[in-house]
DNA sequence: AAGTCGGGGGA
DNA sequence: TCCCCAGACTT
């Protein structure tokens, strides 16, 4: 496949636009490789303003992979909690822990050595060899597809595997050889602040001259995606249990959504229940058997909560208790002025915001 | 190849 | 509303 452009001349123009237009970023001009781990794994899917907290919050506690590797993963994920796909979280734990035990502590150098980390991939692999030791990897993320596409004109869809391999092959033959660093900031800052996805300054665009899709009015139409993910709806009725100032929590422990965060016992149906139907429920018998006085205190509003492929609809009922019995008491028991402790779902956190403090 | 995994922000 | 964001992993 041949492009009839002069690849070299659009990395310098890159650079150059970069040079001129770049943000300021505090995991930018930096070659350690930990820290630029870290930035990577928070900026997968998350706007740099929505990571930006996060990622300085993250390297003051862990300031290197030995601190992040003796760490319990309850507390990586409290420092993950609102920031989503927290898989992400689990990885990066299960990857300083690879660090310490096959690498001997020190973070691997070898691009093929730095893919067998938990949680990195062909995008982050890249990312980390060119930054902190400028090896020619090309990468791409949403920004390349989204630049390369329109440059080239490339209708192919992104999400199709022979996708991947054409724009992965396109953005590793215009890599710089001399600079894949600042490269691959380049393309990536470019598609962040020029190349944007909805109604972009191509009068401004310094590779206007050169763009395929501007050329062709198809800007707005690039990238393809052929996808679209399904959406299904869930329904919790959470018990926000109270006994003498303290509630019950558990660990979502599945391979489900919010896995490994903590929550308060709940009963999932397919719509969400009534006092009377919840009382009719296994789960609310055997939650709540062989206890003396039962009252149900209120009801929160229903809350409509949106995850990438899931609705969930929920609704928290407050229940007042006068002693425990052998199923309360497999579940964490904690004061409710210290539930903050635990790393909780976005929706838990809101309820508890409004509710209890 | 398709499905799964969060949450926020902008148009 | 809809789409996108410095993607990776599982099936």
């Amino acid at each position: 496949m041949s492009y009839n452009r002069n690849l070299i001349d659009i990395s310098d123009t890159l650079s150059a636009w970069y040079l001129a237009n770049k943000r300021e970023l505090p995991w930018r001009d930096i070659s350690d490789p930990y820290l630029i781990w870290i930035s990577e794994i928070i900026l997968q899917q998350t706007r740099v303003n929505q990571g930006m907290s996060y990622y300085l919050r993250f390297i003051e506690r862990f300031p290197t992979v030995a601190d992040l590797a003796c760490s319990e993963e309850d507390e990586v994920l409290k420092y993950w909690q609102g920031l989503g796909y927290y898989s992400r979280a689990r990885n990066l734990h299960k990857a300083a822990r690879q660090v310490m035990t096959d690498f001997e502590g020190v973070f691997p150098i070898e691009h093929a050595d730095v893919l067998k980390l938990a949680g990195i991939g062909d995008y982050t692999a890249a990312a980390i060899c060119s930054f902190a030791y400028d090896q020619p990897f090309a990468v791409v993320d949403g920004n390349v597809y989204r630049v390369l596409s329109r440059l080239f004109g490339i209708e192919t869809p992104i999400d199709s595997g022979i996708g991947k391999k054409e724009f992965a092959s396109l953005a590793q033959e215009l890599i710089s050889r001399s600079h894949p660093g600042i490269h691959n900031q380049s393309i990536m800052e470019f598609g962040a602040l020029q190349c944007v996805p909805v109604s972009p300054d191509c009068l401004s665009c310094p590779l206007q001259p050169n763009c395929r899709a501007y050329e062709l009015n198809s800007v707005d139409k690039l990238p393809i995606k052929s996808k679209k993910t399904k959406v299904s709806n869930r329904f919790f009725n959470y018990f926000f249990i109270e006994l003498g100032g303290q509630t019950y929590l558990q660990k979502r422990v599945g391979k489900d959504v919010w896995q490994n965060l903590f929550e308060f016992p709940l009963v999932e149906a397919d719509q969400l229940l009534t006092v009377e139907e919840l009382m009719e429920t296994d789960d609310f018998k055997k939650l709540f058997s062989r206890i003396g006085e039962v009252g149900i205190v209120k009801i929160s509003n229903p809350m409509k909560h949106v995850l990438s492929h899931r609705v969930i609809y929920a609704q928290f009922v407050t229940v007042k208790i006068s002693d425990e019995n052998a199923i309360l008491s497999e579940r964490i028991k904690t004061p409710i002025s210290e539930i903050d402790q635990f790393a909780v779902s976005r929706l838990m956190e809101l309820f508890l915001e409004d509710s209890v403090y």
